[in-house]
DNA sequence: CACTGCAATGTAACGCATTACATTGCAATT
DNA sequence: AATTGCAATGTAATGCGTTACATTGCAGTG
């Protein structure tokens, strides 16, 4: 800038002021100052301007795992959307660690950034950590897929609702038998099962409560789970799994043992992936909604970015919830029984 | 840390020493600093430091579209592998547009990244906007796909090699009758196949390059593709397709016609997608080797970060060239015929 | 006791763009 | 011609952590 105010013959504040495109600054000079910066290639300083601001224009998404296929749609959606409004965003993984978690927001404050978005790992545990930020005010907003109520503004994943959608639907096509390859056992309580002990109950299920079997999110892990079942254990009308890549796993070993799906056995999974299109026969899922959910807390960050320190503190503090609704996705592998 | 200096009695200078463990602070001046400064949970400001280094701990990870299976899989790794660093990472997407990568080159400077790995649009195009970087001595690493050459720093994926091993594999198999789902029209001379009818003109097939046909890189428009060529063309022995997703959906219309997969058709993939290990039969593809060129080239970049500005701009002008080679995933959608 | 040496700490400049306030200088008015 | 007004531009402070250089003060030496 010093260069381009020698050049131009004049000071740096008249630079400044050319370049913003702001205030009054003559229309020779202007020209003769944009000319320069462009044949220097002149770049703003964006630090420098974060320094006087006290932020950036830039954002922190912190999530668990960026490679997964739901995430990477999810973290997709919400950069488009902040880009569009200026902001450029960086991405956190934790690998659902509560350390890393907190080691990322921290880092994220050293970058003074101008708000988070937050899939956070645990929410009993992690409230603590976000009294900073609230204090700071920092806007954030939570993502909160498991039915938590948070104390500060989130998205919400209805998974009561999804859950009892899925659930009637396979009760509804004649299932009582059902098998939940239900992901890492910590995460039972969390998760879209936690719910269905008790719903099975009401609908008349009794011993729905010892039908669940540990995974992993991945094929493979869905493939050894149904495999080890199906040599060991009784054979259910349905199998439902977390994910759609641990379905994929399990109809693999299901195809191994000689048995048909649906006709043999049915398979529901979650998430909608893409995989779910070209199994055979094609993958009933549910769509849990994440497209909408990232479009929503990117819009809810915005807004909250344009206000002022103490309005967004007293927000950061309410129970600010947008809930979001999955839908289920008919296709081929859930027969109607009998 | 003003207010720490003052609860401290001491100067910010003295805080600043005490904080960054260098210097000669005396023990029990440190013990009180560090006390303070956790208890009023201060975060030193990395733009101030980014200031007055001229540079931030950040990098850029310019890629075409994070969201792609493959592309996601290699971002995860070079952030883990830059964080492990000390450095963070932005994530740009550029959408395959040139105008929006050169976009993202300059917002990342005027974020005064340290350094970026840039999986460019096109590199005939494109030579023109590093040169700003060069001469700025900014450290950046291409990822050079589609076997150019570039005048820079780069991790080359060698399709040439790569072609040839999945070219000779399937003719050794006894296929003279390759199908190619070759992705968007404008990308076949980048792409994969650009070398292939060169190749099978050497090997004694003569039609080769009427066997082209134009994709997208999704399952849907691999399914579409080869509907068509079935009821309207001529069936081949085996079908190759750009990517995982394409020939997921190739497979599907293969099945829908009612013939068997490999007997009737073999499939061959590129890019080792998950999705082929869960496919019936599980798909044969070649894996390009991103993880590796993940990890070479953030290797790559932090080696270039830690050399002075002068140092690195002899470097990026140079053609230093590191490359990977993929290599085959032997499955079951291919057969070998007569 | 005066002096040297050095550990510990302080003072102030720096980096860069912005901006409140100050100054310049020309045109319009009387 | 003197004065006012205002557009155009300049000057200098600001934000905050770092660091070269300056200062303090005490221990050790002669």
């Amino acid at each position: 800038m010093k260069q381009i105010a020698e050049l131009a013959g004049v000071s740096t504040a008249t630079v400044s002021r050319a370049l913003r495109n702001q205030d009054v600054v003559d229309a020779t000079t202007r020209k003769r100052i944009m000319d320069l910066a462009n044949r220097l290639q002149y770049r703003p300083n964006q630090l420098v301007h974060g320094v006087i601001q006290g932020k950036i224009k830039l954002v922190a998404i912190v999530v668990g795992n960026s490679e997964a296929e739901t995430t990477a749609r999810l973290v997709r959606i919400i950069q488009e959307e902040l880009y569009r409004n200026g902001f450029t965003s960086i991405v956190y993984n934790t690998s659902q660690d509560i350390n890393k978690e907190i080691e990322c927001l921290h880092n994220a404050v050293e970058f003074r950034v101008s708000g988070m978005i937050i899939s956070t790992v645990n929410y009993s545990a992690g409230e603590k950590h976000f009294w900073e930020l609230r204090e700071h005010g920092t806007p954030f907003v939570l993502l909160s897929a498991y039915g938590e109520t948070v104390n500060a503004p989130h998205v919400h994943l209805d998974d009561d609702a999804a859950s009892q959608k899925a659930l009637n639907y396979l009760i509804d096509m004649g299932h009582r038998d059902i098998l939940m390859l239900a992901g890492p056992k910590e995460s039972w309580g969390n998760s879209l099962f936690g719910s269905w002990v008790h719903l099975m109950k009401q609908r008349g299920i009794k011993d729905g409560a010892k039908r669940y079997v540990s995974t992993l999110w991945d094929i493979k892990s869905g493939y050894e789970a149904m495999q080890k079942l199906l040599t060991t254990g009784r054979k259910p009308t349905v199998v439902v799994a977390i994910t759609d890549d641990v379905a994929a796993g399990a109809m693999q070993a299901i195809r191994e043992a000689g048995l048909g799906i649906p006709n043999d056995i049915s398979v529901m999974g979650f998430g909608n992936y893409r995989i779910g299109e070209v199994l055979s026969p094609r993958l009933t899922s549910f769509d849990t909604g994440y497209q909408e959910v990232g479009l929503k807390s990117a819009e809810t960050l915005l807004k909250m970015m344009r206000m002022q320190r103490d309005e967004v503190r007293k927000i950061n503090k309410s129970q600010l919830k947008q809930t979001v609704r999955g839908s289920l996705i008919h296709r081929d592998s859930v027969a109607r029984i009998s």
